[in-house]
DNA sequence: CCTGGGGCAGCCG
DNA sequence: ACGGCTGCCCCAG
């Protein structure tokens, strides 16, 4: 495994329970602010959800994105943590983290 | 809403 | 080591 991974991983673990951040978040958080394609490979790498939540990490636009054991088993979790779920959108106002500036605009 | 192109770590030949 | 392709993306038009 290598350290991008391990970075990306280390951050999702940090994500708490009940909120989520994006693919572009985690790029930045590890200092490659143009690769959340390559983060999302990273995490798709993985497969290791029991340890490491990437079901919290959904795309900057709102939408869910993908995930390993398909969409719709990631927005079940999402629900099953309290997260409310609109036709396949997630509110980053109410469950973004860590709540960046360009985001609170609402 | 759809289309195209960019950018990046990993994997494979 | 090298080049090309791929994928839980992003953004501008």
């Amino acid at each position: 495994m290598t350290k991008f991974e391990q970075k990306v991983l280390k951050f999702c673990r940090k994500i708490p329970q009940g909120k989520v951040s994006t693919y572009k978040i985690l790029a930045q958080a590890v200092g490659r602010p143009k690769a959340a394609r390559a983060v999302g490979n990273a995490l798709n790498k993985n497969k290791m959800p029991i340890k490491v939540p990437c079901h919290r990490i959904v795309k900057s636009n709102g939408q869910v994105g993908g995930y390993v054991k398909g969409q719709n088993s990631k927005i079940k979790l999402l629900r099953n943590e309290l997260i409310k779920i609109k036709n396949g959108l997630i509110d980053l106002n109410s469950y973004l983290y860590p709540a960046p500036e360009k985001y609170k605009k609402l």
